[in-house]
DNA sequence: TGTGAATTATGATTTTTGTCATGTGCCTTG
DNA sequence: CAAGGCACATGACAAAAATCATAATTCACA
């Protein structure tokens, strides 16, 4: 059966043009003018890829994505921008909103066609896979895996790297951490022994979203992306518990959105802290732990002088004791009633 | 075959007597006198459910939460706060983390046991669920949905409210916002036409941790929410799917983490602007949207005052329009670039 | 169509936070 | 053991944002 891609394009010379190189390879396209129209046929017609333009009058292809992003419908339908800029900015953002790739305009049709191909089979890969497992119930799925060990501030990846595995803590505990336009650092999440990471950009073969780097000496269990799927998508009730742990994640990161909004530096590194403490167990608590004052801002998302001045102000208050770099967490639980 | 909780408790005497009346009631009481050991009987026992201590020395109930919120192994087990404080801060801040319910100590011995019961059924009820739909591929599902109407500000639900539904919006925009423990009201997502919300809470059967409320007149389409799972779970496909729409949620929810982190307030509200321009599409744009500054500023995170100067400015730029409450959006061009 | 309440706008002021500058102590390295 | 580098600490100042106050204007409703 032909596959169906549907090109939302405002400019109508652009927009013909590349339905008639569709067509001679072989698609049926669909073509919308705007991105209003756009979202609309992506719910008619249910195409097998969408190719949107992101400059468009009225609803942009931002717009367009986000909308779809939000329809069980429409959200697995792989998402390509067509890019006028080579602004890194633009694509970079485009991609953080959860397009699945991007192509540069002015294009070859050797690159059109190889990118959507290229995404087609990565889709139906994903769909062979899902539904074999969900046939062969039952049988006990094992990942493939492989450890391995990095040591304190290791790179394990980069933002724009290729999603090759999922990763599992064994020892040591990663930073998850995000650039802002400044060359500000934001340092989204910890993750301690027994945790998941890296599972987001592996379930939809895209780029990583984020940096992850080893805070301590670490053990990591890499499972190969594909593994990873295969595993989750073996076995309904594993479906149901990964969901679950996405929904903590979504639950997690707004109560995090709403301390960031409006709560003061105080109650933000009180919160860091204590995450830091919760986190990292590791090591004895006889000297504390150290944190390095950049990593506290970063998780709080403050200058290291103002974290640092907060510090200085829980020693005086006799909740934390400071050596050097190391931090001794005194008074728990007083620490954590700050948060609030 | 016998139910298997885990009972994470630094007190002796509570541990051992709800072990206790576990065992009568015809339970298997596996116990762990702290958070650290509860992490890891929870890993190697794989209980059926955990009741835990939030106070404990060390790692404390919210870590323990935490950490086996990020295993896909343990995500699933419902989870159950003990505790001894009445104060609804801790319990809010309990659920919001991902526990499923809480028990307040000192409790009766039959509150006990229903709490329990309650929460082994809604978890069998899902596997039973997801399970039977498993083997029944390949039929077509239909939900079971009926549609309801509702007015400007009228609200949808409330936080702690019981998760009845899944809506879809068919028509208007739906704003989903939480208050932060001054009462500020921080605007987390609005949603717009063919977008779904209040799967989070429902999938899991939790109460509602945000509150939703109708932005203009809406129309909806409610899903019960065993319907909704159901459905989701009925195929692969759908639930892989449904995995993308949580995965976009989560990269989302990240960029704007970073956004409130270390952005100006001017760029926050340009982002707000945009938002809402791309979410709200039904009023015609030649007097613009009615916007009330307070919700500009509850998207932005930011005060009503700031976000109204900020509007000055961009009027006085030429990039909007006002009228009263009805901005209209001159250059969105220019407005978007201004979010970087 | 007028009136009062609510919202918007803006000035003045305070508070909070960020930035720059400089000093201190510790740790590494030659 | 000395020198240099680096992270931590803190003062001084600047910038940003919140708050308070009050005027101007919309808007809802009789």
């Amino acid at each position: 059966m032909k596959k169906r891609v549907l090109i939302i394009e405002d400019n109508p010379g652009v927009r013909e043009n590349t339905a008639e190189i569709l067509e001679l390879a072989g698609y049926e396209a669909v073509m919308a003018e705007d991105g209003k129209q756009g979202v609309d046929l992506a719910v008619k017609e249910n195409p097998d890829l969408i190719l949107c333009d992101i400059m468009m009058p009225g609803l942009d292809g931002y717009g367009v994505l986000h909308i779809l992003s939000q329809r069980v419908e429409t959200a697995g339908i792989p998402f390509i921008f067509l890019t006028a800029k080579t602004e890194k900015n633009d694509v970079r953002y485009g991609m953080s909103l959860g397009a699945d790739d991007y192509i540069t305009k002015p294009f070859e049709e050797t690159d059109l066609l190889r990118t959507i191909e290229n995404r087609l089979r990565k889709a139906e890969a994903l769909r062979q896979t899902t539904q074999r497992n969900a046939q062969s119930q039952s049988a006990q799925v094992t990942m493939q895996s492989h450890v391995r060990h990095y040591s304190r501030k290791d790179s394990i990846y980069h933002e724009g790297d290729p999603s090759m595995y999922v990763y599992k803590v064994l020892k040591g505990t990663v930073r998850l951490y995000c650039y802002n336009s400044d060359g500000k650092e934001y340092t989204s999440d910890l993750i301690g022994a027994e945790g998941y990471f890296g599972y987001v950009s592996s379930m939809q073969s895209k780029p990583r979203e984020e940096n992850a780097e080893a805070l301590q000496d670490c053990e990591l269990e890499l499972y190969p992306a594909d593994e990873f799927i295969r595993y989750i998508t073996s076995d309904s009730q594993m479906m149901v518990s990964f969901v679950k742990m996405l929904s903590n994640n979504i639950a997690e990161k707004e109560k995090d959105l709403l301390k960031l909004a409006y709560d003061t530096v105080r109650k933000r590194v009180a919160e860091a802290l204590v995450k830091l403490f919760e986190t990292v167990t590791e090591t004895d608590n006889r000297f504390g732990i150290a944190v390095s004052r950049e990593l506290l801002a970063s998780m709080a998302g403050t200058s290291t002088e103002s974290a640092i001045r907060v510090l200085s102000g829980f020693k005086s208050d006799g909740l934390i004791e400071i050596n050097g770099s190391h931090i001794k967490i005194v008074q728990v639980d007083k620490l954590r009633s700050l948060r609030w």
